[in-house]
DNA sequence: GTCTATACGCGGATAGAC
DNA sequence: GTCTATCCGCGTATAGAC
């Protein structure tokens, strides 16, 4: 064959990082294919060579950013439980993730559409926030607990961004950062939101 | 004329909730115009008549939703605030609104086109959702605890629609449903979901 | 105010050259 | 594996009859 045995597996992953970041950006149903394929230096062809057709590529494309947003709440080299949510949250909620849906999680970008797709995109992704759960669960964070923290997180960003003034955002942001702050400590209520403080 | 003086205003009325209730089941962006009046009994022609323009009708749905919204978080008669945050949540975040998105809420379902839509439409849905806590804030909710409050019904509905299976749809209304009471009683977490409790 | 007819572009998808 | 050319349907929007 004209091209290397791996220039496939290569042009895929291009494919769906590329991809993934216009459709996170602009929306997956509102974009044509031609400008899925543009995005990645490739015409209309490439797609259906690659996935048959644009639905079982919005498959591929949910399966491998769910497969990014999981690393998203991953500890990394010696952190402990308490540092990793305080890490994660500040990145979520944050204006930088709000501003910058392409490189971002796909959950709050992605989600509405998702729940317009069939029944095998919305079984990956019921599976990977299973997974999801259950990692956050050998961590020491109850299911229960870990989904109420995922729908908030994905809430408020998303809401964030549907409005058209950073301060609101910013305030929107900050409610739900204080608010998993309190949850996952195990504190009441308190009237502002507290400083970074380890459970004693 | 051929129409009684309010006529148009009627139609005008007809047009925002029929074609509110495609755009939350469907999806406005990916709903023709064709269809969006057909559901009303009218043709294409209406609602360049009525609007202008289909971004234009877009903005004044989202207002028209936004206003239906917002009566879901509104006391009924002779009812507490707890009474009403009860009432509220068992019915935001249940299987039935999950199931029927062309009757509920707007902002699950439509967040995401709003995300990416004009200024003026962006400015409406902020508008709307800060009348929105002003008004949870009157009734004892302080505007942190209400932010919070919108973002975890609206993330969580909006996962619970994406799947593909009740059961775990149920899981995370539920999960979300008991972090909600017990953040608004003041109370620390708790294992299992707690019954219905007044405050004492 | 509403309908029908129509203009014109962009959508997804396929065929065949290389 | 990728490109170019092409088919056909649906998209938004407008013009003119009633």
């Amino acid at each position: 064959m004209r091209y290397s045995p791996d220039h496939k597996e290569k042009t895929r992953h291009k494919l769906l990082e590329v991809s993934g970041a216009l459709s996170k950006k602009q929306g997956f149903a509102t974009t044509g294919v031609d400008r899925l394929m543009a995005a990645a230096g490739l015409t209309s062809g490439a797609l259906y060579s690659h996935f048959g057709s644009k639905s079982a590529f919005f498959q591929a494309l949910i399966r491998h950013e769910l497969e990014r947003s999981r690393k998203l709440f991953q500890p990394q080299e010696g952190e402990t439980g308490a540092q990793r949510m305080e890490r994660s949250l500040a990145d979520y909620l944050s204006l930088a993730h709000a501003h910058n849906a392409e490189s971002g999680c796909a959950l709050p970008a992605l989600s509405g559409e998702i729940a317009r797709a069939e029944p095998e995109v919305r079984r990956t992704y019921r599976c990977a926030l299973q997974e999801m759960v259950g990692m956050l669960s050998e961590q020491g964070t109850p299911p229960a607990e870990a989904w109420a923290v995922i729908a908030q997180c994905m809430g408020a960003l998303l809401m964030a961004r549907a409005m058209d003034d950073d301060a609101v955002r910013e305030e929107v942001l900050a409610a739900s950062r204080d608010q998993l702050r309190r949850m996952l400590s195990d504190e009441p209520a308190a009237p502002t939101e507290s400083k970074k403080k380890p459970r004693p």
